[in-house]
DNA sequence: GTGAAAGCGCTAACAG
DNA sequence: CTGTTAGCGCTTTCAC
């Protein structure tokens, strides 16, 4: 069996009490008597049981991270990189990181409140923000610490990181129609999501200040999955052979859209201009390079992870509600558009 | 405060043991007095406190998975599929997922020390195991559960499941001999991993079973990375003009090699074969879709998780040496040769 | 400075 | 069938 404090004070003949004050660190304690102990207990090869020490201390050291899956096959590269950021700065803050993988719908609600109830874990990790996001207004009601990445028109407060995803999708909108694109197809997210909206309204707005009208026939809803853009692109480009330019929500859509575009024969950045959102490594590696709008994802990863661990240490949030702008990463999938007339 | 057992006794003026028993679902105790429990637990909204029952019961029905990562961008698609099926097994069964991200070398064996010693899971998933790896020479030292994916060659028997990688090279090396290619270029994966060995241990044996001499120039190191791919497709072409094939230990490596070929000014396919290993889904996407060896990885997960919960639970693995056959996957990055002479 | 004692919430002997 | 008691390993008053 493991060694406790109780071994230690036996082999010191003294008591639990010191030991546990002498391990701690705490300053009324002889020096000497430290000393002792921590040289003892480094000899006995003593470590600590973290379950006594939760149950005493009412608390856990873990935080929680329900990730939203789509099924078996589910192999987003955001979501490892998101992971890495998040588990890097939980490691150096010394708290554990539980993960949990649920089809978004299924049974979800019922891990939250395991969560929370059970007293698993201190706080949530939430992502993937939906409108009306039931596991906020949850959280909130409970009085639970969490925080999510991206807003939700849940009326209330609460803390959370977003990417300003309208700015992208708008910036990326309008360096098409620059490049000479009139007929400007869209790939959206689930509507249930949250940053479906932002981007779509990103979308718009670039349009509407071209003075393009919006046609709602050229917008179209995906999963944000590869084989989703796949079959999206396939639709598009075969009933609407004027688009010149298809705008996708994330990376992995737009990729399937490439694959898409080319079996239909066309050249992609010089028929088709191809465009994603995220930036994810195989969007550099893409035939041809993929212009895309970068999210620090790694960095937002270790960023939400830390506004979690001050709320939950009471350490009050110098702002809660942090809004990143991301960056336009023009790459080859987009060119000049070969019936545009941007220099006539 | 949360609800306790406590309360539920005091409102019922019945003993915590009783409450304990009563929900435990034990069988000596009277039908009333159980569902008269139950019920008020229910109304006074009782939830068990896992911490509690953790200390009691000295097990944590947790168990751990620690990610070797690479890096802030890493980002393997291969992975989060593995976590969705190891997490969603671990669901099944009622137990918890606790990952850690850490960098493969970095202080990473003091995070299994801390997970064995400080007992905070009841077994390990160990995966991209290494030729000679400490971390399961210390789990046997320790005698602590774990199951790995991937064998080893530390002398001692341990549980695994394997994919038999050699064979699956072998497999698509042959497919590429007999499609006329004879000058291939093998991109390994990091030498201290086990899987890296088998592969390359496949490739040879191919070549020699075909009378082509193993060149060992033709052999290179990658890291497994889209851009490490891309570096060394960049090198191998324009070294060696006469090579017309390459293997890639896997997907992502094959990605950027694809892109390193093109950007060359090679078709590839027609002038260059390139093959992967995994088929992660974006392999199907690729430009053109990616020659690869499957591995179910989902399946792999789930089944790895399912062999620790045995293993846990003391409940004998009728088989805990599993090595399951891959399967070879044609796709377009692999076409005849055009130098070939196959049905000259 | 140190020890004794209580208790975190639960389960498990052992009586009765 | 149910209550009493003990205890998991630790932290934290409260005395001395």
């Amino acid at each position: 069996m493991a060694i406790t404090q109780q071994d230690i004070a036996n082999k010191l003949g003294i008591s639990v009490a010191t030991v546990s004050r002498a391990l701690g660190g705490y300053s009324d304690i002889a020096k000497s008597t430290q000393e002792h102990v921590k040289k003892t207990a480094q000899e006995m090869g003593y470590r600590p049981n973290v379950i006594a020490r939760r149950l005493q201390k009412q608390q856990t050291d873990t935080i929680g991270f329900i990730i939203p899956t789509h099924g078996p096959r589910f192999s987003d590269p955001y979501f490892t990189e998101l992971l890495t950021g998040i588990g890097n700065e939980a490691a150096e803050q010394d708290y554990d990181l539980l993960v949990s993988t649920r089809a978004a719908g299924s049974g979800e609600m019922k891990i939250y409140q395991r969560m929370v109830s059970e007293q698993r874990v201190d706080g949530l990790l939430i992502v993937r923000t939906r409108q009306d996001d039931q596991r906020i207004r949850y959280l909130i009601k409970e009085n639970f610490p969490f925080v999510a990445f991206g807003r939700s028109d849940t009326n209330a407060n609460y803390p959370y990181l977003d990417v300003d995803s309208q700015s992208g999708i708008y910036q990326i909108t309008q360096h098409l129609i620059d490049l000479g694109h009139k007929k400007l197809a869209y790939i959206s997210a689930p509507k249930q999501l949250q940053f479906a909206h932002h981007r779509l309204t990103g979308y718009k707005q670039a349009l509407l200040a071209n003075n393009i009208p919006v046609d709602t026939d050229l917008i179209f809803c995906g999963e944000l999955t590869e084989s989703s853009g796949y079959k999206l692109g396939l639709k598009i480009l075969t009933k609407y052979n004027d688009v010149t330019a298809i705008i996708a929500s994330n990376d992995l859509m737009a990729l399937g859209t490439m694959k898409a575009t080319r079996e239909l024969g066309y050249e992609i950045g010089e028929d088709i201009a191809i465009t994603g959102f995220d930036d994810v490594p195989l969007a550099t590696h893409a035939h041809p390079p993929l212009t895309t709008v970068r999210q620090p994802i790694y960095e937002i990863g270790r960023q939400i992870c830390r506004m979690l661990l001050q709320t939950v240490n009471n350490t009050p949030l110098e702002n809660d509600q942090v809004l990143l702008k991301p960056e336009l990463i023009i790459r080859e999938s987009s060119k000049l558009s070969k019936g545009g007339d941007a220099y006539s």
